[in-house]
RNA sequence: CGGGGCGUAGCGCAGCCUGGUUGAGCGCGCUUGAUUUGGGAUCAAGAGGUCGGCGGUUCAAAUCCGCCCGCCCCGACCA
């Protein structure tokens, strides 16, 4: 490919509303810009990245028997009111009508088409396993895009789908899945964590997540470096050291505080009580039904585990009116003691514990010597906190955990029988008895695997592609083009290296060496040949590695080989550091 | 949706508070010519703008007011 006719609009300033790097050097290197809030188009240079990507996907799901389809977007309404998604969604779904008023939907996941397929097909156990994916594109309307191309409402997903006989299949779908998902992340070049994650709205009984430790990403993992245990904050618990309570009041006694409004506040309060020994009264509306969360004053609650822990589609913090009418306090003095008209749910680190302090349900006022389990009528014991790091591992003794920032790039699922049993996804078993599929999904945001390559190599001259993913292997830079020599010797090396199946980009444009050295670390590409003066004159050209700016100097008729040893050396350094960490 | 910010040439910005001397400006980029040519050259001459939109106030609006649209960031969602 020659630079001079091939469209790289390359940017010398960083635009305004870029804030992480990926979305900056993606812009700047000409290979996205933006049409709409969360939608982006991709220029030539960054499809050339995500065709990489999604060969790598297609060579590895084919590898463990996966079948390529390409279903519809654009879904009709009845198959989302089937598997009872359609309310489910919310507004996270693009709606429409067509001109008969029928709903339509831009498909977010294709769980429901797919089964579809799988209920009117699959007859027989005989036809089990099978493995279904397809690179698609997915819409959701996101209610807030951002991070350039990290959160998006049109983005690219592979997403697979396996029908299994029973749960031992799953398992081993699932397994396949897993092993390779972690090919594709290895040979993409990431550096990747596996981690125990919540299902949300998918469903199902299991789930794990593939995550790029960098702090544009949303999630939060708790990890433990003794015993390698990873979790989704989601989903992570932890061990909390024992709390001696003494033995309180023979019953609760209110007390006035005036001016008390948060946990802060009753800490500092004279009459107060340390965070640990209160207890913090959340109220929440699920399911349009207030209710009470309960959580030690120094805890935060984790929504996750709150609306997996009810089943909540609509999950909201009461607003203080509602609050006030409901428990006739505001929020600042609210509590459970002698709650019994609203459902009372509590976090473990709770249980037993006695001589705590809170709210009254009247205002100014809080209860001390409160006993949990004899004062408050929890109906749901469970685990709601949010892990923070230094909290005591949950799976190894001496371990203890640290929580940091990750990219979500691939969610598993074992979805177990859920969309088959609401769409009637069924096969007769070899009693001939009929059994619903055992299902497994299966999902890699496409553009997000692009998009943490950058976060993870990059460098304050620009993009450092992982040689598998590299848009090119190769750039030529002819320091002069103008000089007849330097463009013959260019041009020979250019057709030479097209031939010996090298992708390369020819700068051939008429810019100043500084102009074309500049862009070529901009857009990454991970070896340049420059041809220069000096060198030519012997013969020779000069090799750089983007990543680790070494160069060699080459004679002209070495070139070839020497490149392909380059090219191997950096797709051999992405493969190994490409592995779990 | 709640909170904050922004919208002036392809990109980055100034001007707005205190309306008119601004025929809307600066840097980069772009076009033409000359000189240059190993890390974003220099000089010269140019092209490029509904100041987000609509309405209002005013003799006069990029500037003041209202409504709308769009974008970004922080919070609740997911690949």
């Amino acid at each position: 490919m020659r630079w001079s006719n091939y469209f790289i609009p390359t940017l010398r300033e960083t635009p305004a509303d870029a804030e992480v790097v990926s979305h900056q050097l993606l812009l700047r290197a000409g290979c996205i810009r933006q049409l709409a809030a969360g939608v982006y188009s991709y220029l030539p240079l960054a499809w050339r990245v995500l065709t990489k990507i999604m060969n790598i996907i297609r060579e590895e799901m084919d590898r463990i028997g996966g079948q390529e389809f390409h279903l519809p977007a654009l879904h009709p309404a009845e198959i989302w009111r089937e598997s009872g998604r359609w309310e489910v969604m919310g507004e996270n779904m693009f709606r429409l009508k067509d001109r008969r008023g029928a709903d339509l939907c831009l498909g977010m996941t294709h769980e429901e088409v797919f089964t579809a397929i799988a209920r009117n097909e699959l007859r027989s156990y005989k036809q089990l396993p099978q493995v279904w994916y397809q690179i698609q594109t997915k819409f959701r309307d996101e209610p807030r895009p951002r991070s350039g191309v990290l959160r998006v409402r049109e983005f690219i997903m592979k997403d697979a789908y396996t029908f299994d006989l029973d749960w031992e299949g799953l398992d081993k779908s699932y397994n396949d899945q897993r092993e390779a998902y972690c090919r594709i992340f290895d040979r993409c070049g990431l550096q990747y964590i596996i981690v125990q994650a919540s299902s949300g709205a998918m469903g199902g009984s299991e789930s794990a997540e593939f995550m790029v430790l960098t702090d544009a990403g949303e999630d939060h993992i708790a990890l433990c470096h003794h015993c390698g245990y990873a979790a989704n904050t989601e989903k992570a618990t932890s061990r909390l050291p024992e709390v001696e309570d003494g033995d309180g009041l023979p019953r609760p006694e209110p007390f006035p505080t005036p001016g008390v409004r948060t946990i802060k506040d009753l800490e500092d309060f004279p009459d107060g009580a340390p965070a640990e020994r209160q207890i913090k009264t959340l109220a929440y509306v699920i399911n349009g039904e207030l209710t009470l969360v309960l959580l030690r004053g120094d805890h935060e609650l984790n929504e996750t585990k709150l609306a997996d822990a009810t089943g909540a589609t609509e999950l909201r913090p009461g607003h203080p009116e509602e609050i006030k009418q409901a428990l006739g306090a505001y929020p600042g003095s609210l509590g459970a003691v002698g709650v019994t008209k609203f459902r009372i749910i509590a976090d473990r680190a709770l249980k037993g514990r006695r001589n705590m302090v809170t709210g009254a349900n009247r205002d100014e006022y809080h209860l001390r010597g409160v006993d949990v389990e004899r004062d408050i009528s929890v109906s749901l014991w469970t685990d709601l906190r949010t892990v923070k790091t230094g909290e005591g591992c949950p799976q190894c003794e001496g371990g203890t955990l640290e929580v940091r920032k990750a990219l979500e790039v691939g969610h598993i699922f074992k979805l177990g029988t859920k969309y088959s049993e609401s769409m009637g996804a069924t096969v007769l078993n070899e009693e001939g008895k009929e059994v619903p599929i055992v299902m497994g999904s299966y999902g890699i945001g496409v553009e997000r695997i692009m998009a943490s390559a950058i976060e993870l190599y990059h460098d304050e001259d620009g993009i450092i592609w992982p040689m598998p993913i590299a848009p090119f292997q190769v750039i030529l830079t002819p320091v002069n083009i103008g000089e007849r020599d330097q463009a013959e010797a260019a041009e020979r090396l250019y057709r030479q290296l097209t031939e010996g199946q090298i992708e390369v980009l020819f700068d051939d444009r008429d810019e100043r060496a500084g102009v074309k050295f500049k862009d070529a670390d901009l857009i990454g590409i991970p070896v340049r040949i420059t041809v220069g003066p000096k060198r030519l004159k012997e013969g020779q050209v000069e090799l750089t590695v983007r990543r680790t700016r070494e160069t060699r100097v080459v004679a002209l008729d070495a070139v070839l080989d020497a490149v392909h040893e380059l090219i191997a050396a950096e797709m051999a350094f992405f493969q190994q550091v490409g592995s779990r960490t």
